[in-house]
DNA sequence: TATAGGCATTCCAGCCTCTGGAAGGTCAAG
DNA sequence: CTTGACCTTCCAGAGGCTGGAATGCCTATA
């Protein structure tokens, strides 16, 4: 399978798929004509890649992970240990973005959004 | 005021400070040693921005923002749109942070975390 | 006056995770 | 033989800083 098989198969741009081989996440065999080729292993390594990305780990977290996937003298805790960090960092920016979210909620809710240029939301960013 | 003063006068680090005049939101006076000179509007300014974007605004909300701070015949409907549109931005990544939360909280509360070397949360990103 | 230190300046590079584009090689169909 | 769809590499840029190097200025003290 070349590139744009497994991207088609693995749901993830070439372009993604290459910066991942060059970051050492994958590494395709090549045929004679210096195309890549994916094998079954790969197509597996790329979806699960997406699959971690698409919670929110970091590449380099996803490389702990893909380590640990591949280790079949693995301990679970280990993961888990890993899932709980990103779980936490989670919390962390869903609690940074609530207290946005409220007070220029406030701010907004407060602003009369005419032609006037009497305005909550600069009176506050220009004052505290 | 020099440089230092406006960092420790705004909360924002120095090379904040020299970035956000790199990038032309701001734009203080020179001393005759080269030395950037901060005038009061500067530090409001900058005092501004430091809100701005412990709200989440970008950069160039910022700048339209300041635009808009410095424009006395605005339209307070205009910051109140940049201000919407933001908050719809935060409700998109709280929404999508919070699906990543729901998974992963599931995945981790399956997961032995022991020392061997089954474990849900590895299977689910294998096997979807 | 020499020196030490604490400021300031500019410029370059790197963080993270891609993404776009240019310039060029390869392959299959007509 | 050409066309068009692939593939390759390499370079640059996104956002928003942040660190560091090399160099210059200013002030206080010996």
């Amino acid at each position: 399978m070349n590139i744009s098989g497994a991207a088609r198969a693995t749901g993830l741009p070439a372009k993604t798929i290459r910066y991942y081989e060059e970051i050492g996440l994958i590494r395709p065999q090549r045929t004679a004509n210096g195309y890549r080729h994916f094998r079954d292993s790969d197509i597996h390594k790329l979806t699960f890649l997406g699959r971690a990305r698409a919670l929110g780990f970091s590449i380099e977290d996803c490389r702990r992970l893909l380590a640990l996937y591949e280790d079949k003298a693995r301990a679970s805790a280990d993961v888990k240990r890993l899932a709980e960090e990103h779980l936490a960092q989670i919390a962390d920016k869903i609690a940074q973005l609530r207290g946005m979210q409220a007070t220029l909620r406030e701010l907004v809710d407060q602003c009369a959004g005419d032609h006037r240029p009497d305005c909550p939301i600069l009176r506050d960013l220009a004052n505290g």
